[in-house]
DNA sequence: CTAAAAACGTTTGACGACAAACAAAAGCCG
DNA sequence: CGGCTTTTGTTTGTCGTCAAACGTTTTTAG
């Protein structure tokens, strides 16, 4: 007797939201595993790209732009920086924030990091369409596009 | 002088995994606040229609179903058995397992809270169309159902 | 039938995330 | 200018999650 998965989703069935975080959690899985080596995770990789595309962004730019709390930032810039990846810079015009900034080291990281991740994508992407792909980064970031009533 | 947002996302702007995980973050956020009263996460929520879609399952029936590890669910369990809403009941059959049920009060929660859940989808999705929700849906089943080659 | 292997629920430890409180600095406004 | 408010980075506390180890029970092999 083993009755195995199939269990009746029921209400989740209809969900989008449901499906949302399954695919996320399919998505961090694959991605973990893939970064493993590098000791690096989606978030930290979200960090190292922005920091390279917008040198010198302070960390309250960064936190809005990838969307974390900025007191979560300050442990994972420590981690990068103890590897030497990252570095903190006190910005000249104001003394409260720090200017980022990638070490070599990191730009040379990143970039290997960068070639697993799109390895990455297509393992969990590639079974769709190129149109489909497109298709489902459209809808995604219509979802994340808040403006919604906010009459709560 | 105040460089708002307008950051560049460099490498991060082509990812569809990225997009997903902002999307995750919305959702997340909204449910969180719609649900608040209930004290109900969409974890939670997912495990309560579970169980009352499939009463008697096991745990770990319901941790792989909800993909969750099976320690963590125990506190989760822990803490909806503590509010009367779920009950663990030692199977007669496998003595290593419980089955789990919702209670009357459970039934009733649940009930509400699928209703503040219906709105949430619609708060979140809506702005979409019909066959952009139901075209999401599919392309987000498509990418959690796993079937990718191992070979790591 | 019996010994080894696997499954189940739990405990403990680690980690990433948020929220609240804080000090220092910058901005605002009389 | 001079005081209040806001912003920034940090610290501390809490929570949700996974992973590893454990005892009990079931399943599987020989």
């Amino acid at each position: 007797m083993r009755s195995k998965h199939p269990l009746s989703l029921g209400f989740l069935e209809g969900l989008i939201g449901f499906r949302l975080r399954l695919a996320q959690i399919s998505l961090f899985e694959d991605f973990e595993r893939a970064l493993r080596p590098f000791d690096i995770t989606p978030t930290r990789f979200g960090a190292l790209v922005l920091i390279e595309a917008n040198s010198g962004l302070s960390q309250m730019q960064l936190a809005k732009t990838i969307r974390l709390d900025r007191s979560t930032l300050v442990a994972l810039l420590d981690h990068l920086e103890g590897k030497g990846l990252v570095k903190r810079r006190p910005s000249p015009t104001d003394k409260r924030t720090n200017e980022l900034v990638l070490t070599d080291e990191g730009r040379k990281l990143l970039a290997k990091a960068k070639r697993r991740v799109q390895e990455h994508e297509k393992r969990l992407f590639g079974k769709l369409s190129a149109s489909d792909r497109a298709e489902l980064k459209r809808l995604l970031e219509a979802v994340s596009a808040k403006k919604y009533n906010n009459t709560l």
